[in-house]
DNA sequence: TAGGCCATCTGGTCCT
DNA sequence: AGGACCAGATGGCCTA
């Protein structure tokens, strides 16, 4: 199937579906007639209904045109100016350069995104996280290293790892535990290309082969969120030192008080250890390659979070989001 | 099939 | 007038 978004090389041309619609390209892969419509944003239907073909708009005006003079002398305002072919062409130029700019603008946005990824104390080319988790565990991120610079809290804390993975959703804090889980042991058997960045937290639990808990709370559902239990301690820590991170300075103005994502508190006692069947794809044959830490962070990022909650998964989150394609990591 | 994520188009608003 | 930014709408892709 052809993918109708396609983000375009460098110097490759734009085309637009507004030029497409008018027949003037085939599309914009070159290959044979791809409907309208796969251009998304309902655009066929948007435009025909606010910019349409021009035999559509004439009718429009032609019909608009009995009303218009009738309450013409009654309207404020200056006077709706006619649009006449020329004024369509000029808007239908400035409309297409509006949306390449658009286009690009999100584009930017995107690299943007993609760098503060490749900083993550967890990175993975193989199994990006999504933009709102990317944004929530910089943020995190920045909590933790703030904390961590300040000296409240090592690196190596559980409490560091609670402040990563506040606010995340399961899946993610799966795979964070995993990456950090990863970062005291070898990566033998990874690719480069592939390598899970471990930036500097080493494993906040030294070093354990078997990663069983990141340290968060299990309680029934609803009832305990770490966020309190971060919230207390600066308050604490406040009291004491007087340089919690603005964050966790409860009456401060500004950044105001962080409500994560309704996501169920984790399951301390079976978080990272999965408690089904091997999946088809770990272990892997021996032939294939052997098995290391990272295989086993994938595989339990794979398995652990569809028996580990407990309560509902909150609409943002379900289980299947966050580890994208992760099958394919050794795959060629 | 549902739901999340994503890219894109679009019109509105603000600014230069 | 035109560009940047934003939010809403839409439809495709992907996974469970």
């Amino acid at each position: 199937m052809i993918k109708p978004y396609v983000r375009l090389a460098e110097g490759e041309e734009v085309i637009s579906p507004l030029q497409w619609m008018d027949g003037d390209v085939s599309s914009p892969d070159g290959s044979a007639s791809v409907p309208a419509h796969h251009y998304g944003a309902g655009v066929a239907s948007q435009q025909n209904r606010e910019m349409g073909s021009e035999d559509a708009e004439e009718d429009e005006e032609d019909a608009d045109e009995g009303l218009e003079d009738e309450n013409e002398s009654r309207r404020r305002g200056p006077k709706k100016k006619r649009m006449t072919k020329a004024r369509q062409e000029r808007f239908r130029a400035r409309r297409i350069k509006a949306n390449a700019r658009e286009r690009s603008r999100m584009h930017g946005l995107n690299d943007a995104l993609e760098n503060l990824r490749s900083i993550m104390p967890c990175h993975s080319k193989t199994q990006k996280l999504s933009k709102i988790e990317t944004l929530r565990l910089a943020r995190n991120y920045i909590c933790a290293l703030s904390e961590a610079l300040e000296g409240g809290l090592s690196t190596e804390s559980r409490a560091f790892m609670e402040t990563l993975c506040k606010g995340l959703s399961q899946p993610t804090t799966n795979l964070v535990a995993g990456c950090l889980q990863i970062g005291s042991g070898s990566s033998a058997g990874m690719r480069p290309e592939d390598r899970l960045g471990v930036r500097p937290p080493p494993n906040p639990l030294g070093g354990m082969v078997g990663y069983t808990s990141p340290g968060l709370p299990s309680p029934p559902y609803g009832t305990y969120d770490t966020a309190h239990m971060l919230h207390l301690r600066a308050m604490k820590g406040r009291q004491s030192e007087n340089h919690s991170p603005p964050e966790y300075n409860a009456g401060s103005v500004g950044t105001p008080p962080y409500d994560g994502p309704p996501t169920p508190p984790l399951s301390i006692s079976s978080n990272m250890v999965p408690k089904r069947e091997p999946s088809p794809h770990y272990p892997p044959p021996p032939h294939q390659y052997s098995p290391s830490n990272v295989d086993q962070v994938l595989y339990q990022t794979q398995t652990s979070y569809d028996v580990h909650l407990e309560g509902p998964y909150d609409s943002y989150h379900p289980p299947h989001m966050v580890p994208r394609q992760i099958t394919s990591v050794y795959r060629d």
